[in-house]
DNA sequence: GCCCGTCTACCCACTTATGGGTAGGCCTCG
DNA sequence: CGAGGCCTACCCATAAGTGGGTAGACGGGC
């Protein structure tokens, strides 16, 4: 199912970096740029016919942001896999670029190198965020350690892991489903987890559920 | 949240069950019969007023069975446990009962501590199913663990695991979001699976994916 | 040659989730 | 008393999953 070559597609509105990183991934053979854009809407164009397996995108575009881009992206072409190239190392970008699907985020002040690893990461199925960005969800998740959920939300999860609807988990526990969904999302913000597989893992690699049941 | 006596509700069609086991269980202090029918229907409409913990259901009654009344309970009244009641150790019946949302399964020759075990472990969460019933889905998964899964499958519970949708498989894999849906529908079938949820569980318990990513 | 498993694809009706919100009541801490 | 967290509850529109099917194409093995 994985090609050869990694195709990837460049979307950046600063042509020093789209040309610039375009030259530097076309030095190594298992790369291949399959093309460029500097506005969103036409890398979208671009992938439509080529479908790359990953894209790099920058989150600061004018007209239509990297963030919304991200959402264009995974409804028609769910496949590629989205990197978001950003300048700035905003918590806020950060989470919201992973809520949106992104699988990686790299700061433009990173290697080539690591931006060559990003791809090959992304295209094996995994997640790259640069170092400063690490660095910044690692404090996330520090802080999330110390504090994470409210006990009623650990309750939730804990029946969201046994596989329980919205619907249930509120006759469960005496509230409205609409209750029950508010908490979710609550989770899913939290935790800046984008699904509920997510979740569920969360929920299993913290010990707030057991696989057990 | 958990009442201090569990509230049960019994539903089997034949009087010298029904009337046994509410004998044997008003034994036991921790354990309240809040009603007994002998139809499905007639138990779904004391369970709307008294919403039980736990419904112990005979599977073979006339007019509606077992099964399909699991289907109405849980679309009415889904936080209560269904443990159900068989003369029969049929694989079939088994797994339909599971499928159809039932967390226990007991035959009628065990013995009363073992309804009560039941009761107790369906109500703090668990699942229970009698010995006999126990040694049928041990056999299952037994030829399950020799070769469970197409590669196909495998592949996709994968992705289902890291929370992509029918649609992403479908881009994912070239084929259809149909087709990724028909696969999602033979693990469960298969697995005996009725969540998502579950099919991550199963997953990660056996190594078909790992929480890292 | 035929059966069977696998992979593919589609049909339908229905339920549920998703992702944006907003908002009120309650309690606690400063 | 005011701010903020927590739990509750609802609004909207859209996307996705569920649970029944059926069925064709391909390949291997008896």
């Amino acid at each position: 199912m994985t090609r050869d070559r990694i195709s990837v597609l460049l979307i950046d509105n600063h042509p020093v970096v789209l040309d610039g990183l375009k030259a530097v991934l076309e030095t190594f053979d298992h790369i291949e740029v399959i093309g460029t854009a500097s506005l969103a809407q036409v890398g979208l164009e671009i992938a439509r016919q080529r479908r790359p397996q990953v894209t790099l995108m920058d989150i600061n575009m004018p007209k239509l942001s990297g963030i919304d881009a991200i959402e264009l992206f995974r409804r028609e072409l769910p496949a590629t896999r989205i990197v978001m190239l950003s300048m700035h190392d905003s918590r806020e970008y950060i989470s919201s670029s992973i809520m949106h699907g992104a699988v990686g985020y790299i700061l433009k002040d990173v290697s080539t190198d690591e931006v060559v690893c990003a791809i090959e990461t992304v295209a094996s199925g995994g997640t790259y965020f640069s170092s400063g960005v690490r660095d910044i969800l690692m404090a996330d998740e520090a802080r999330m350690e110390a504090d994470p959920l409210t006990p009623r939300e650990r309750h939730i999860l804990g029946l969201i892991v046994t596989g329980r609807s919205n619907r249930e988990i509120a006759e469960e526990l005496g509230i409205t489903p609409a209750t029950a969904e508010t908490h979710r999302k609550n989770l899913k913000r939290k935790l800046g987890i984008a699904t509920t597989a997510g979740l569920i893992r969360y929920a299993l690699d913290h010990g707030i559920a057991t696989r057990a049941v």
